[in-house]
DNA sequence: ATAGCTACCTGGGCGC
DNA sequence: TGCGCCCAGGTAGCTA
């Protein structure tokens, strides 16, 4: 569910309120969500300080303060995840609470989960990035950001450019609504062969992905439902700006154009026959 | 090496 | 009302 943008408004919110904070209990209540986690996560957890939480595209993680500055408290959303901050004498009521984590300052880190596809482990990092991260790309706000790398890495895939974005190993924080929306904005149907478009037009969607995503921060994220919220268990706004996105058989905001709705890479994809080409 | 399919889950919505 | 089917924002791992 949460792509960059959403994962994003996690982050701020954790790193409002849960730096600085240090952990006095964990329990999980669901064992898929610590399937990646050498032994016992409370044990690696508890006494432990979170420094400032980091992003990387989708992932999220939370190093650990000294003794363990080499380790780091690893989050992934996957489709459904919420870290919810509560106080500890009020808990939220969800039948999907995987772990929770007290913390000091009467603090309750709750990850909940209905999918479950979704996870924490304690890793160890390798330079700034968690292992885990190792082989992500970086995504189109990080410093590091190579527009030229990135745009190169596409014309050399001989994919569907919708399929291309989505592989978190050339550019990461994309997902299917993003992906969607960004080829839109570009004028490029998302079937259109990577190896055969121009450098000016790769370079023009993954700038729309980056504007589009952060348009969609601005306004809290993506939220269908209840699903997607912050860790306040607050939605976001942007469902109402999405252009192509579940518009499948309605009328494209530029053309009147029917959106039509397609399957690429086994994901539900939508487009405007008429603005993309 | 690369591209593409499948599995991993739960739950909501739909048609019968 | 209920059952079965399809769909959903992600990714790892397997196969060709």
């Amino acid at each position: 569910m949460p792509e960059l943008p959403e994962v994003e408004v996690v982050r701020r919110g954790l790193a409002q309120h849960l730096t600085g904070r240090t952990v006095e209990a964990v329990r999980v209540l669901h064992p898929r969500a610590v399937r990646d986690q050498n032994g016992d996560i409370a044990e690696a957890l508890v006494g432990y300080t979170f420094a400032e939480p980091e992003r990387r595209g989708k992932y999220l993680w939370i190093p650990l303060d000294p003794p363990h500055p080499t380790k780091a408290l690893f989050v992934h959303l996957g489709m459904s995840g919420q870290m919810l901050l509560n106080p500890t004498t009020a808990q939220p009521s969800s039948t999907h609470i995987r772990i929770q984590a007290d913390l000091d300052a009467g603090l309750t880190l709750s990850f909940i989960d209905q999918r479950t596809f979704g996870k924490w482990a304690v890793v160890e990092m390798q330079g700034s990035l968690p292992l885990p991260v190792a082989h992500i790309a970086p995504d189109p706000f990080e410093e590091c950001f190579d527009l030229s790398w990135a745009s190169n890495k596409i014309k050399h895939k001989h994919s569907e450019i919708k399929r291309v974005l989505l592989d978190q190993t050339v550019v990461s924080g994309i997902g299917n609504i993003y992906a969607d929306e960004a080829l839109f904005r570009a004028g490029i149907r998302p079937r259109r062969s990577a190896h055969f478009l121009s450098r000016p037009q790769i370079q023009r969607v993954l700038l729309a992905a980056r504007d589009v995503m952060a348009e969609a921060l601005e306004q809290g994220g993506t939220s269908f439902d209840a699903l997607y919220v912050n860790v306040d268990g607050e939605s976001g706004y942007f469902a109402r700006s999405l252009n192509v996105y579940g518009r499948g058989g309605k009328q494209c905001v530029n053309c009147e154009t029917e959106i039509r709705k397609i399957v690429v890479g086994g994901r539900g994809t939508h487009y405007c026959p008429q603005c993309q080409r």
